[in-house]
DNA sequence: TTTTTTTCTTTACGCGCGTTAAAAATAATA
DNA sequence: TATTATTTTTAACGCGCGTAAAGAAAAAAA
């Protein structure tokens, strides 16, 4: 398969039998060479193993077949998760995903934006840290570089949004609970890092407020990303102090959840819709480990695959276009109810 | 803080009013230009934020100062949090961190490493997949990129391996689960797809029979890397089975162990070393989530930072000294032990 | 076979910056 | 102030490839 090592294009062109640029020319679509050519270049290959020098490449390019995805906190599975799919679909596409993660700092947000302008990409996916993102560091990134912004909505920002339905989520899970039980409380972050946890508490109050049951609101003063520790400790003391005006509590986002069941559990308290147990635990997002807590957990699918494939579906599009969005059209994807044992 | 946009150096040497060749010395290192000029430099890139082209700049230079970074599989906590503190550590030595996941497929594992070959970093930290990697691929990538093994080791890749002490880690957990009640059954998979899993069954096995004590393996067949699904189908048959010839559950892995505990409590089997318990597991890794299992779950802990901070010193003491190390030093961490109430 | 169309080769320039050698300017030392 | 050491400027080449123009060759159509 190898021989001797290759300098450059001149001289793998040399040994292929063919032109330097047309060589180049097939490196950029293998089709837009004759039959007779594309086979000599690619019995030289197996040959001598050569490939063009990426930085010389892109520096002649005025975009790369890079495409950058940014997540706010890549630690966390439901994030790890959908980058994940986003980086096979990319790869499937042809294009070279560049994965950073803003590891939840404002600064290195902005850093991420920085380093992906540098690498001159075609476009890119943003799911930004939400309400401490410098708003103004992403619109700027994005009038310059084609971007699709998912998860959290930043107003204005990027040629497209995909995200959560919150507002069905959040009124089908209410209903799902009242139905069978009693009106939650809503449990959450007091000043939750992600906007679609805003969108959940004003749908959480607007939908009880129309079902005519009184909202209550128990709120975690913790900041931060380390969410379960946060929903745990403040579990903690509202099952202590009795502060749950009925046994159906909706959690905010599965990571609260799974904090809020470690501490029932600890305290022995149980948790479930079958006999015995003295309260109902709901999330949402259905969180990788959803599926394994104890109890395992009630909560909302926002459908991994489906915000993947459509965000790289939009990216796709606006790539081939060539040219921004005319509008800037909102998706919002409908939650499915995961019915399992805690509520 | 902008004016108008600046094309090359060119363009900003003649703003700042210092010749191109300094510009480029700055750029390389700020501390090898006189005072005055660096002043000069400084005051121009207020006014007209101009960045070196970063393409341009790698082209001409043998290597870069991009890491490569790669591991097995990003959406397990375990790796995204090692990975994240490694990020963490090479931007603050000043390079830029290249993330790349193999999402548990050898293929891609090949492919990220062609990817970062291509790349010419500065050194790559590299945690295979294990049994399922490509051994002569990472060997050959090894020749040509300076490397450092971490997690799983392949014997003789790279120029250092820093890992778990599986043995220590593994004897001080039976030890332990021994002295406060019944030897351990061991609990895994047969075909592991990492070698750490590979080495703490031999462990069991060694020291099992050291203390006088019948081993016994629960195996579950599956593959891949769903492990929690993997160890709840298994720990459910193992359960119903009666397979298990003693009340104490090592298991290889903590994702196992969350799945081992999902099902103990769908079967209503009480888990922990309290009154009416009636079972008691253990795990392997400190994963990020095993603090909020129900009951939170005893495991060992291999520090993460340690594994981050070792493995990113060593990869820049390779990049100063600019020379390969002469033998393969093999770092192994000692676990340290984290009683909580599952065991 | 001749004509037309398509594709390839040759030649050459440009991208933005690293780097070097010689000349010029500046700073340090005597 | 004169001398020496250090740094900067000027000028120029090279990195590896994209790309454009003009002529040559091959394939397709007449």
């Amino acid at each position: 398969m190898s021989d001797s090592k290759i300098r450059n294009m001149e001289e793998f062109a040399a040994l292929s039998g063919v032109s330097r640029p047309t060589v180049s020319k097939y490196f950029n679509d293998p089709e837009s060479v004759r039959a007779s050519i594309r086979t000599k270049i690619e019995a030289a290959l197996e040959h001598h193993d050569y490939r063009p020098n990426i930085f010389a490449v892109n520096q002649n390019r005025k975009l790369t077949k890079n495409i950058g995805i940014i997540v706010p906190y890549l630690a966390d599975p439901f994030f790890a998760e959908i980058a994940r799919r986003i980086e096979t679909l990319v790869i499937a596409e042809g294009f070279r995903p560049i994965l950073l993660s803003s590891h939840g700092d404002t600064n290195l947000e902005v850093s991420n934006l920085e380093a992906l302008r540098q690498i001159k990409p075609a476009a890119v996916l943003l799911a930004p840290l939400g309400r401490t993102s410098d708003r103004q560091a992403i619109m700027d990134f994005c009038d310059n570089v084609p971007t699709v912004n998912f998860d959290s909505n930043i107003e204005g920002a990027g040629e497209a949004f995909i995200g959560h339905n919150n507002v069905q989520a959040t009124e089908m899970m209410i209903e799902y609970l009242t139905r069978t039980g009693e009106p939650p409380v809503f449990f959450e972050m007091r000043t939750p890092p992600n906007p679609n946890a805003i969108k959940r508490r004003n749908a959480y109050l607007a939908t009880m407020e129309r079902m005519g049951h009184t909202p209550q609101l128990v709120q975690a003063e913790g900041e931060g990303w380390n969410l379960e520790e946060i929903g745990y400790e403040t579990a903690k003391r509202a099952i202590t102090n009795k502060e749950l005006s009925t046994n159906t509590v909706f959690c905010s986002n599965d990571r609260l959840a799974i904090g809020f069941l470690s501490a029932a559990y600890e305290l022995g308290v149980k948790v479930g819709h079958a006999e015995g147990c003295s309260l109902r635990v709901a999330g949402h997002d259905n969180h990788p480990f959803s599926r394994y807590t104890c109890p395992t957990l009630t909560t909302i699918s926002h459908n991994y695959d489906l915000i993947a494939t459509r965000s790289v579906e939009i990216v796709m599009s606006m790539i081939e276009s060539e040219q921004r969005l005319e509008e800037r059209p909102t998706t919002l994807l409908d939650g499915e109810l995961i019915m399992r044992a805690s509520a």
